[in-house]
DNA sequence: CCCTTATTGAAAATAATTTTCAATAAGGAT
DNA sequence: ATCCTTATTGAAAATTATTTTCAATAAGGG
């Protein structure tokens, strides 16, 4: 299991919290608010604290098995992400989200950007948004 | 000025408040949060009403004079913003930030994800974080 | 200077997030 | 299997962010 090797391999311990917030982020293609999270397990009969949701979405998050997307209006979605560097186009009929990766195309735009603006460029943050195929009808 | 003209174009009024969070945003390079400018116009001895800098903020955004940047933990910064399409390059040591056009070298990525994942696309959300010229010494 | 009406802001409601700390449970050791 | 240590949980409360209401105010055209 993916989420057991990642904690052992860092000393931390597998709970059922954390376990339950994986499960149903993993279940979910669209990004889900703590709110959301909390509330799914609590219809699980998987009831975890809120605050647990908050303190386990960091920790997942510093384990880069999970993601934020940033939405237009109230921010703040997660959506579990593969490991390595992804980004996600989001649907905004139905939220769904899927990952792609951007490395290779944004080489030149940041090449562009360095020069123009002599920072040093070491992160970003790249979402886009529109229609999935299946909401495209009708 | 560009403020007064834009708004008495859609039938709105250039009140004292408007003014005041349009010009505290003008002064400054960072992303700032809608208490920052509450705090800053109390300072300035033009104290407007903290519901007000929310709603001002709205129609700047409504009106494309002012963009919302996304953080990476505490989410929500304003910046003035030129109108048309720009982008943001944030500084992480400073928090300034530094508009950048972005639209042409982001068309062959967005190419390959409309083929890829066959979406319609129709926004995006980039982002570059670094640090800038100024704190590169140090 | 007056009127109309867009706009403001105090207050309170609502929602989101963080802090504290005693109780609990993982998982290595015996 | 049972015990121990300590990471982790979660109830409660504090903090912070955001929205809603509505009576009072002030833009700006006449
Ligand atoms: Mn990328
Ligand atoms: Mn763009
Ligand atoms: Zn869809
Ligand atoms: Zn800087």
């Amino acid at each position: 299991m993916e989420l057991q090797s990642v904690l052992n391999q860092k000393g931390l311990r597998l709970t059922q919290p954390r376990r339950v917030v994986m499960e149903i982020l993993e279940s979910t293609s669209a990004p889900i608010s703590p709110q959301f999270i909390y509330r799914t397990s609590q219809e699980r009969g998987e009831e975890i604290g809120l605050v647990t949701v908050y303190r386990t979405l960091d920790l997942l998050m510093a384990l880069d098995l999970v993601r934020r997307v940033h939405g237009q209006g109230g921010c703040h979605g997660y959506v579990s992400a593969s490991p390595g560097h992804y980004h996600h186009i989001v649907c905004r009929e139905c939220g769904k989200a899927v990952e792609f990766d951007g490395a290779q195309d944004l080489s030149d735009l940041l090449n562009r950007i360095k020069k123009q603006t002599h920072f040093i460029i070491d992160g970003h943050l790249l979402q886009l948004q529109g229609i999935c195929p299946e909401c495209q009808n009708g």
